[in-house]
DNA sequence: TTACCGCACTTAATCGTTTAACTTAACTTT
DNA sequence: AAAGTTAAGTTAAACGATTAAGTGCGGTAA
């Protein structure tokens, strides 16, 4: 391990000079400069970082908390993070949560669910981390799960009541995918919600219902499903829209997986997608791209969203609390395919 | 920020004291104690680990270097490693390599990729972590891309001619597929291989010959094509096995998306999966559940790699070198779900 | 009685940096 | 010539922990 005073005793100088030196401070002559790089860069001088920070009292390493690594979205999200804090030499300490390994899907034991975050922050905290990052998994509400603290704390890919975050904008997104369909000749549009209880669901519900209102279309309570976002419940409602009396030309799956299942249902009622029936999904998963037809949706700005939530810790640790969004929505983008088509 | 000090001035007692009471050393009374423990609880005292390690000269942290997160599998291993991190109070410094976007898929540029891996590891050794994981593609060779160092360093799925690694049994898991065709009656069994240059896909060769040879089968040259990994390269090679005159009852591709290919050249030629022809993936990928009908497929020990790649850190910690193994190869699991029949 | 031991602490050095404050010499100004 | 300024350093105190070595005291053994 070379050290600071190795350098300093092999250039004949203090400490002092060669701090000085690599962080381009103070007053050192040109000569003496030249002197110190050289050994430097023989030596192989690699700071000790720690020891920098514990002087200075910042880390440059940005906490990230994720609510499951493993659930669709997160790795794209970090990847955004990941991007924005390497431009800006940070580094990212990840905490884990395997939540839904823990405490199963339904999260009602909130109590644990706090205790684990709370662990996890003080963790964070202990290593002095410059700043928090917490990526939930979208439909949930956050609020209080996480005591205040004074670093910098942004969420994503969740919604809190109080504080910063960044999403995506469900409501847009689903007001374009809605509108797509109309401007493409459809009338009679179905919506499959996913659990009414979230608040994408709800969202995207109201950009489906604006759009239809923009164009003067009626809402047709029958052609609003509720699933639970699984692709059994996408087959199961695609059944139940498509032997209605009156089927309708195209359907809204809130996400990729429901869209899937309304494929399935086609094939087996022998229904041609996209010359019978229009569908989109949402999400932009990987296993949208392998459907049959290649599934027409909505992709998600994830890493914009990592990367806005990282913009946002450098900028409050800039100090520029003033001029910051507390809620920042990103657009997402419709990603044509073969699902859709004109009714005939 | 409360610091030892804090707490030694307000128990009327030195640093020292209350440090060996936190760390259960030295010989303190338990009337002490009991004072020290209810001022640290009062003040919410959190130690600095950044001061801690800098005399400790440990950081429990462990530097985990990821060619791609967002690519496929690399989050489940990530989980491992979490999950057996946190167990023994360690942290993960990620570093996401953003091989693709950087350097495209063919790993060329040899020198940008080795500077890239210099960059993070030096990144990382500067920020003092205890040990490294490399978690790669899989199919890639990584010897010589990282330099020596002089703390643990293990590589996880990716090969390396020297140092410590963790794979999968790829030989044993084409084996054991091939086998269970072959006890389902199948004696007409083709391969869909991956490209021919990496050493999955030749392991994966051998285990599909050496079940044929167990079974005093002839491997035969028709029965196996070579793809790309690709879903459109499983398309066209099951196109081509399907038209022979003597067609296979039987398909192995090397993974989840050939084989949805495969899947989709059946619809095409109206051949039933499982009846008409049984299919076996590889990976368990996601989108391997929801192909019509659901996929028999090869799930890997990803959790499980992660998990015994930080636990060689910690032997090595641990000063247990001579008692570790090398080269870890962990056996896969066949998932069976719908696409394997009997032949007729 | 003296020597020794163990207990329950304290003292102070240390980890590898940073940085405010100081020093010294050379040069400028009046 | 005296005073002031500037350049190019040095000194030494931090940052917040750990820990080897030291201290003082009461008890025990020879």
């Amino acid at each position: 391990m070379v050290r600071l005073k190795d350098i300093a005793e092999k250039a004949g100088v203090s400490t002092a000079t060669v701090s000085y030196v690599l962080n381009n401070k103070g007053n050192v002559s040109e000569e003496t400069r030249k002197k110190i790089l050289k050994i430097l860069d023989e030596l192989e001088y690699k700071p000790n970082q720690i020891a920098k920070s514990l002087k200075t009292r910042k880390t440059s390493t940005v906490g990230v908390i994720v609510e499951d690594i493993t659930v669709f979205n997160a790795p794209e999200i970090i990847d955004g993070i990941n991007e924005c804090a390497e431009e800006h030499g940070f580094s990212i300490l990840l905490t884990n949560l395997r939540l839904y390994k823990r405490i199963g899907n339904n999260f009602s034991n909130v109590d644990k669910c706090k205790h684990l975050i709370t662990n996890a922050v003080d963790s964070l905290l202990s290593k002095q981390v410059d700043g928090i990052i917490y990526i939930g998994v979208h439909t949930r509400n956050v609020t209080g799960l996480i005591s205040e603290i004074d670093k910098p704390l942004v969420y994503t890919y969740c919604f809190a009541d109080s504080g910063y975050s960044v999403n995506y904008d469900d409501e847009f997104a689903s007001f374009e995918a809605t509108n797509y369909l109309i401007e493409r000749g459809h009338r009679k549009i179905a919506l499959i919600s996913g659990l009414i209880d979230s608040i994408p669901a709800h969202e995207r519900f109201n950009g489906y219902h604006k759009a239809l209102m923009k164009h003067q279309l009626i809402l047709n309570p029958s052609y609003v499903k509720t699933g639970d976002w699984s692709y059994e419940s996408g087959y199961k409602m695609a059944k139940d829209l498509l032997q209605q009396k009156e089927p309708p030309t195209a359907i809204l799956a809130m996400n990729d997986l429901m869209a899937g299942g309304v494929l399935e249902a086609c094939r087996e009622l022998g229904i041609q997608v996209p010359q019978d029936l229009s569908v989109i999904g949402f999400d932009n998963r990987e296993c949208s791209l392998y459907y049959t037809p290649k599934l027409t949706t909505m992709d998600l700005p994830l890493r914009k969203m990592g990367a806005k939530s990282m913009e946002k810790i450098l900028r409050l640790l800039n100090g520029e609390s003033e001029t910051i969004e507390m809620n920042t929505k990103l657009r997402c983008r419709l990603i044509v395919r073969e699902s859709v088509s004109s009714p005939r």
